[in-house]
DNA sequence: AAATATTTTTAGACTAATCTAAAAATATAT
DNA sequence: ATATATTTTTAGATTAGTCTAAAAATATTT
C-alpha cells in the first residue's frame, strides 16, 4: 500500500524531473515539499525500497517506471478533477489547485474513469495542462513562453507555468484566459518587459509574467 | 486542525448514539472502528479534551454541540457524494459507500456547498437516509421497519439499515428498490419471516432482511 | 455480599513521518 | 591541492495512532 505522503513525494521528484530529466537533489525535494532534507533523505530511502525511486546516496533521486506510472496517474486524476470542479462546480481557474491536491488521492478506478466519461474525456486542465489518458499517455503539444516569442507575430495561450492563485487573478484582471489571442508588439531590452495587443488592448507585461505564459503560433 | 482519524471516531460516536441517546461505551466503538479498547480510549481522551466529547472514565463518552455538528457534517458530505456518484457516475446504491468514506473528508466549503446546487439539493441519498442541509437540520421522515408492518396494508420502501454490499444486492436482485410498493400478505411466527407482494410477485423474506427494511405506509 | 466475569484504562512499545543537531560527503574557491 | 562552503546523511527525539499485556474499575452471578 502507498500512503498519501508517499504519492506527494513522487508527485514532487516527477515534476522536479520533468523540466530537465536528470536525478533530483535533496534539497529540491525538501523546498517543493515545504519539509527538510532529513526528512527527504528518509523517504527516499523508503520510496527506494518500495521500488518507487532509484537512490545512491548524495547522488540524488530517479522515478523508476513503478514511481512515473504512480505520478502520471495522480496527475491524471489532480487534472480530471480541475475540469470538474471548473465546469460543473463553478470554480475559477484560480481556486482549483487546493481542492484537486486533496482529491487526486481518492483511490477508486471506476470513481476516475467514470468520472473521466462524465467529463467527456477532457485532453487539458483548465490550466492548459494535458490530461493523461488511462494509460498514461498524454498530448504533447508544441508550445513556447511568452518570453521567447516573436515580434510582430500572432500566439494563442494555451497555458500557464505559475499556477498560483496570485498569477491567474493577475491573468484575470488583464482578460487573459486560455485560447485569447495574443500579438507581440514590442519587447523592451531594458527590462525585459514586453508589450502585447489583445482583442481590445494594449498592454505591457513584466518579465516574470513573460516567462509563465504558455503560447502557440497561430 | 482535526485530523481524519479523529472525524472517523466522531461520526462513529455518532452513529452509535443516534440509535439510543445516551452515552457510547468503549466497546462498541472499538468493533465500529475495527480496533481496539485501548486505541479508543487513546481517542476519546483527545477528542475530549479537545471539546468534541465528553468523557468521564469507566462512563462512556457523549459528543458535544461542537461534536454533533462535525458529525452531521460529515455526513452532509458523505451522503451528497453518494448521490453524486449514484446519479451522476453510474454507480449503483452498493457501490457508493467505501469510496464516499474518502470523499466525505475532503474540506471546502465551497466544494460542498456547490455540489449541493449541482445535485439541484436533493433530500435523500441512495439508501434513502435524509440529507443534512447546510446548517445541520435534516428531514425526519416517520418510517417502520418492515419486521412491524401490519398484514394487509401497503408500504412504500424508503430506506434501508444495513447499507452493506450483500445487502442492497440481494435486494436489487429481488427487484426491490427505493420507491417499491410493498404489501404485507403474511407473517410466520414460526422463524418471522414475512411473505410480501411486489408490483410482480410474491416473495419470503427472512427476520434479518425484515429488520433492514425501511418503510412508509400509505 | 463475596466471587467471578466483563469492561475499561494504564503502561510501555511500535510505525510513519517529521524535526534538530552533528557528522560525512561533495562542490567551490582560492 | 588545500581550505571553505554547501549539500546530504545519520543519530536521536517527537507526535499521532496503534498494539499487547497487565491493572483497575464496574457489572453480574451465586
Amino acid at each position: 500500500m502507498i500512503t498519501l505522503t508517499e504519492e506527494n513525494y513522487i508527485k514532487a521528484i516527477y515534476h522536479l524531473s520533468s523540466n530537465g530529466e536528470k536525478t533530483v537533489n535533496t534539497n529540491a525535494i525538501a523546498s517543493a515539499m515545504q519539509t527538510k532534507a532529513s526528512s527527504v533523505t528518509d523517504m527516499i530511502k523508503k520510496l527506494s525500497e518500495k521500488n518507487y525511486a532509484d537512490y545512491k546516496k548524495y547522488q540524488g533521486v530517479t522515478l523508476t517506471d513503478d514511481g512515473k506510472r504512480v505520478a502520471v496517474n495522480i496527475i491524471r486524476k489532480h487534472r480530471l478533477w480541475e475540469v470538474f470542479l471548473v465546469e460543473k462546480l463553478n470554480f475559477s481557474w484560480d481556486e482549483v489547485h487546493e481542492v484537486a491536491e486533496h482529491l487526486e488521492h481518492i483511490k477508486s478506478d471506476k470513481l476516475i474513469d467514470e468520472l473521466d466519461a462524465f467529463l467527456e474525456f477532457p485532453t487539458y486542465d483548465p490550466h492548459g495542462d494535458p490530461i493523461p489518458d488511462k494509460e498514461g499517455n498524454f498530448k504533447h503539444i508544441e508550445k513556447i513562453v511568452l518570453a521567447k516569442a516573436e515580434v510582430g507575430s500572432a500566439y494563442k495561450c494555451v497555458g500557464v507555468d505559475d499556477t498560483s492563485s496570485k498569477f491567474l487573478k493577475y491573468l484575470d484582471s488583464n482578460h487573459i484566459a486560455l485560447g485569447t489571442i495574443i500579438t507581440v508588439k514590442h519587447k523592451e531590452p531594458f527590462d525585459n518587459s514586453i508589450k502585447i495587443a489583445l482583442e481590445n488592448s494594449e498592454i505591457v507585461v513584466s518579465q516574470s509574467v513573460a516567462k509563465n505564459l504558455y503560447l502557440k503560433k497561430i
